[in-house]
RNA sequence: GGAGGGGUAGCGAAGUGGUCAAACGCGGCAGACUGUAAAUCUGUUCCUUCGGGUUCAAUGGUUCAAAUCCAUUCCCCUCCA
């Protein structure tokens, strides 16, 4: 089936939602780990149940080059070939793409985009509808459409055709699309272009898509302008659909999200950082590999119930990650995880008792005193 | 006892008369990271009151100038006896 968004309780323009989806029902707004090769890096699906987190990621393009899309068929579909019973979203490859494609103007055409592959160098060529072929035989529950993410800032003149594009891929790609059990959501893009923005919004909304995502943002504006961007594009949104800021997983920025009306986040900060040696606390963020936490025997975040703060101290985790033990990026990752899966498990809370401004002024005051 | 090689910053290792406070790597200390080309990348790492001061085993010497040349001493390694 296709998944379906129940909403339940609004707070401003805040939605406390349900996910319907093939792999059970889980409420929004959610943040999504993001495990780009069939994997959320370290982790275990176990210790993702444990953590209570729900829909994974997982990468096309990554997965078209390695192991390869039939492979992922012949082994049953993602679910099974990874080992993971919860819901799964695919990333279409543009994202990827566009940052391997050397020359903007000669690489990205009308048909699709020329780069060339990062593990071998040979010249690759992907296309919205190959795009969906690929989530197609991956057997993910959510497919994103094949769209330009473009860098910021670019001319208007630029972002105006790379929107239009972006549009006429989205429909080239739903006309592909034929797995009943899969959802495809349609993103919107026009960068920081307010006209463009709502243009993007209106026409790909008339596609009628299972739900929609606001791309383009987080890629270098700074943080008024990706809000702005947010304001831009979710008012034409229909209230019916999820929507989806991708790639954005601050703890702010999730906070400001659902304060537009963001059902759903991804992002690879809070596994990337944990592999870097940094975790997220209701203080604000701190290096583990500081001296300073030599002989600290106080957990990461005393109010946090993980595993990895239910039983390890920063010294041990600072030890860990100077000797560059792989426990020590399983631990953070655990942590930093859960420390957003917390969150929005909290920021649901708030929305159902009409709190979430208080909630939200409350996380950032704390969070900023560091 | 004989022959040879060597001692350079916390460690390893370049440098063999001036452009050397001394490449590079590691280690140390910090910073960055937002649809994962990222368990990666960047900065910094003798002391300093930022004028400068003190370094290349030690001491003495040659020179306008020495980590670099000479003498002596101490230590390490290899081979032969």
């Amino acid at each position: 089936m296709k998944i379906k968004y129940e909403l339940i309780k609004k707070d401003g323009k805040a939605r406390h939602g349900i996910l319907h989806t093939n792999y059970g029902s889980y409420e929004t707004p959610i943040f999504m780990p993001v495990g780009t090769q069939a994997t959320v890096k370290t982790l275990s699906p176990e210790e993702l149940k444990e953590i209570h987190s729900a829909v994974v990621l997982a990468n096309t393009y990554h997965l078209w080059l390695r192991p390869g899309e039939d492979t992922i068929m012949h082994a049953g579909g993602l679910h099974k070939f990874m080992n993971y019973d919860g819901p799964i979203l695919t990333d279409s490859g543009g994202f990827q793409v566009f940052s391997l494609a050397r020359n903007k103007k000669k690489d990205i055409v009308e048909e699709g985009v020329h780069f060339k592959s990062h593990i071998d160098g040979r010249k690759l060529f992907l296309t919205p509808e190959l795009s969906i072929q690929i989530q197609n035989k991956l057997d993910s529950d959510i497919a994103m459409s094949f769209d330009e993410c473009p860098p910021y800032p670019v001319s208007y003149e630029y972002m105006k055709q790379s929107v239009e594009r972006t549009l006429r891929w989205a429909k080239r790609g739903l006309a592909v699309h034929q797995n009943e059990n899969q959802s495809l959501f349609g993103i919107v893009q026009g960068g920081e272009f307010e006209d463009l923005r709502k243009w993007s919004a209106e026409e790909t909304v008339k596609c009628n898509f299972d739900g929609y995502s606001i791309g383009g943002t987080s890629v270098g504006e700074d943080k008024k302008t990706m809000y702005e961007m947010i304001d831009h594009s979710i008012k034409y949104l229909p209230e019916d659909k999820p929507r989806y800021l991708m790639g954005v997983g601050d703890p702010i920025d999730i906070l400001e999200g659902v304060e537009r009306g963001i059902d759903m986040f991804d992002c690879v900060h809070p596994t990337r950082l944990a592999r870097h040696a940094h975790a997220f606390t209701r203080n604000g963020k701190i290096n583990l590999k500081n001296l300073k936490y030599k002989e600290d025997f106080t957990p990461v975040d005393d109010t946090c119930d993980c595993y990895c703060c239910k039983h390890y101290t920063k010294a041990y985790i600072r030890h860990l990650m100077v000797a560059e033990e792989t426990f020590g990026s399983r631990l953070l990752s655990i942590h930093n995880l859960r420390f957003l899966i917390r969150l929005v498990e909290e920021i649901r809370t708030s929305i159902d008792e009409g709190t979430f401004q208080e909630y939200k002024n409350q996380f950032m005051e704390t969070y900023k005193k560091k």
